[in-house]
DNA sequence: GTAGGGTTAG
């Protein structure tokens, strides 16, 4: 009996074993049952090239497409997606649009898994293209052989024209295009497979009539058409197609719906998909984690682009996940992250507390995700609390988490925790040097922040833009300005990084401070990049110090001009005028804020007792203990008074008289926290105690003061940095 | 047939 008469009669049995093998997505063993097939079927074809298709051998998926076509086999609803969704990874878009046309000749252009998979690969490949990729060359070879004359009975008993069903131009396809290289096919499948193709591909070979030419296997690697395809173009060509397909689906299902809603998101139509969310609502759907990872990234869109002036595109975001009826740990970790990285950091912190109560056990990325938020929040309580679960779940060794440690216990405070963790470091990286040593300028100790920079170039790990911002920001707060400029040369000269403001800002700021104003003023006006207000504020701030009116209005000017919603540059030159005794013109400015809808920010200062917090705003008293706190502060009061205090009313700027000036500084909130942080903790404790504005220069004299009186370390971090009290001394060495 | 998460600055 001849081999392939055998085969024949084994032929019902065989389909239906690689129809289980593909099912099982056993592509080795499909493989082998398909080569034996003497002529396979509609159905093994479609297990094969759906196996090949989810193993992500796209071109061999195609290959077999195209082979199928050229055996005289119609393709059917089934064959399709694999087909199409080869074609999007393959970035091939004029192969895609080919078989479009094929789908719309079958009449299978109402199929909803087809459908799917076409606006999977419209909504794909305009993204994908504009960063260019792989297409290839001679995809006409394939449209060549796509279509066998025989399609064309078929076609003639469609009803109305191709053209006017999909409104996509599509070649007219000639027969196929058979010839004998099969060289490049057996090169694939014996890396692919494993196996030599002289044995597995024998039978094959001799039949001759699978042959495809040789060129379509290559493809180049080029910029794709779609570069420089301005938005509204991208807008068009997504309506265009995908909403033409979804527009004219009989049915659509969740898929279809996340779908298009992914498409319309990752070609930032970003209304238009929030939109879509609402609307799948009405027909119905419920969005799920598809849906909630084509909105999340809108997240970032809205805030970056308007500064959070659109939160409701968070809010949909947020609205998106809570109507999600099953939440992995991705889920969580993706809103978590999302909400801290655009600094809703109490929602962050909420969502991970749900997220223990929804019984889903934090990852890696979980804890270095929310460490920024108790980073960013002070609350050193909550990062101890997450630093024992990192311990207990071993995560410690993690990069990631141990630098968002390192960042966070130097934010709560606690330097020499942050050094202890990153001294444990097997391998530090850019960041976790780029975290301690920023943790070091906060805590102005800049000569230990220098020589860890200095260290951080000699083990080989190259500084970036936030490292020099580290390494600046050290210096500025220390006074370093000989330093300052040899980092800020060698940044550029070195490593070919570029200033930016920050950098920019930490140098003018040196300058102003030592006094060397002109040359600040010089500098600023002499920058690479357009100055932005928080530039020229430094200077504006200087000039406070330096008590230079004339240049502070120059300065002012720029500042207001340059950014008229900038509050703190208001407030500055009002407090310049009120410290030389200018109270008109301060009046006639506060007037003018006032004219605009701005108002100060208040100041408040908090402190964590007993794992809770507790806030003050200037003059509170609204607190529980407020009398026992004001008691303490008077007796402390006469106490620092008898040491050598003298009240410094240079920072009160409000045009009252001496006594209402020592009430006025007396009720300060940094003093509230401070003075309740001593009556409610045993001695010796220390006291952390965080401040929303910088720190008045009469509170921080007094502060020594009352470090030394008690006895006790009193840390203080306020806007920009940390003030370690000790003894009667500042480690800020009153530079700051 | 459709996805997705992380550390340093501001």
């Amino acid at each position: 009996m001849h081999r392939s008469s055998r085969a024949e009669d084994f032929l019902p049995l065989m389909t239906t074993i690689l129809s289980i093998y593909s099912s099982l997505n056993l592509l080795r063993e499909s493989f082998l049952i398909f080569n034996i097939l003497p002529s396979p079927s509609i159905l093994s074809w479609k297990s094969i090239i759906r196996c090949y298709t989810s193993h992500g051998l796209f071109l061999q998926s195609l290959i077999c497409f195209v082979q199928m076509r050229a055996s005289g086999k119609y393709p059917d609803h089934h064959i399709f997606p694999s087909v199409l969704k080869s074609c999007t990874s393959l970035m091939d878009l004029k192969l895609g649009e080919s078989i479009h046309g094929c789908v719309i000749r079958l009449g299978l252009d109402f199929d909803l898994y087809t459908c799917n998979a076409l606006m999977n690969m419209y909504g794909k490949l305009q993204t994908i293209g504009e960063v260019g990729g792989m297409r290839f060359c001679d995809s006409q070879v394939y449209d060549k052989i796509l279509e066998p004359k025989l399609i064309e009975e078929k076609r003639s008993n469609l009803s109305s024209s191709d053209e006017s069903r999909s409104g996509i131009m599509y070649q007219d396809l000639d027969g196929g295009s058979h010839d004998n290289s099969c060289e490049l096919l057996d090169e694939f499948q014996k890396r692919i497979v494993g196996v030599d193709p002289n044995v597995e591909l024998k039978q094959r070979s001799d039949e001759g009539s699978r042959r495809i030419d040789g060129k379509v296997l290559y493809h180049s690697c080029g910029k794709s058409n779609d570069i420089g395809m301005r938005k509204r173009d991208k807008e068009a060509f997504y309506m265009e197609n995908v909403r033409k397909v979804f527009d004219r689906m009989p049915k659509r299902d969740l898929v279809s719906w996340n779908t298009v809603i992914a498409g319309s998101a990752q070609n930032g139509m970003y209304e238009e998909a929030l939109m879509m969310v609402k609307e799948m609502g009405d027909a119905d759907l419920k969005p799920d984690s598809f849906t909630l990872s084509s909105v999340l990234p809108i997240f970032a869109e809205y805030v970056d682009v308007s500064k959070g002036k659109e939160i409701h595109g968070v809010d949909d975001s947020l609205r998106v996940f809570c109507l999600l009826p099953h939440r992995d740990a991705i889920s969580w970790n993706s809103v978590i992250a999302g909400c801290v990285q655009n600094g809703l950091f109490d929602e962050g912190l909420n969502f991970f507390r749900q997220m223990l109560m929804a019984k889903i056990k934090p990852r890696h990325v979980t804890f270095s995700s929310i460490m920024p938020a108790c980073a960013h929040l002070t609350t050193l309580h909550m990062g101890k609390q997450l630093h024992g679960y990192i311990i207990r779940s071993r995560f410690l060794d993690n990069v990631f988490i141990a630098s968002s440690l390192v960042d966070m216990y130097a934010k709560c405070g606690n330097i020499r925790i942050a050094r202890w963790i990153f001294d444990k470091m097997e391998s530090p990286d850019m960041v976790s040097w780029t975290a301690i040593i920023m943790g070091y300028a906060l805590h102005g100790h800049a000569h230990v922040a220098l020589s860890l920079f200095r260290k951080m170039e000699m083990e080989n790990v190259r500084p970036n833009y936030v490292a020099f911002v580290a390494v600046l920001t050290a210096c500025s707060h220390a006074g370093l300005i000989d330093e300052a400029w040899k980092f800020f040369n060698s940044m550029i000269k070195d490593y070919g990084i570029a200033p930016g403001l920050e950098h920019y800002a930490a140098v003018a700021d040196l300058l102003g401070r030592a006094g060397r104003l002109e040359e600040a003023y010089e500098f600023i006006s002499n920058m690479q990049i357009e100055p932005a207000g928080s530039v020229w504020s430094t200077l504006l701030a200087a000039c406070r110090v330096h008590k230079n009116i004339e240049l502070a209005e120059k300065v002012a000017e720029k500042i207001f001009k340059l950014d008229p919603e900038n509050m703190g540059s208001y407030i500055l030159l009002s407090n310049i005028y009120s410290a030389a005794g200018r109270w008109n013109d301060a009046a006639k400015l506060r007037v003018s804020m006032k004219g605009r809808g701005m108002r100060k920010k208040p100041a408040c200062s908090w402190i964590e007792v007993k794992n809770k917090v507790h806030a003050f705003m200037a003059g509170d008293n609204s607190h529980p203990y407020y009398d026992r706190i004001n008691e303490a502060l008077k007796v402390l009061l006469e106490q620092m008074e008898r040491e050598g205090y003298v009240l410094n009313t240079d920072d009160v700027l409000h045009d009252v008289e001496e006594e209402q000036k020592r009430y006025i500084l007396c009720s300060h909130s940094e003093r509230l926290a401070i003075a309740f942080g001593i009556i409610s903790t045993p001695a010796g404790t220390t006291i952390r105690v965080t401040k929303n504005l910088r720190v008045c220069v009469d509170c921080h004299t007094a502060t020594k003061f009352i470090s030394k009186i008690v006895g006790r370390e009193i840390v203080v971090r306020d806007v920009s940095r940390f003030h370690h009290f000790n003894d009667g001394k500042c480690s800020c060495g009153d530079y700051w």
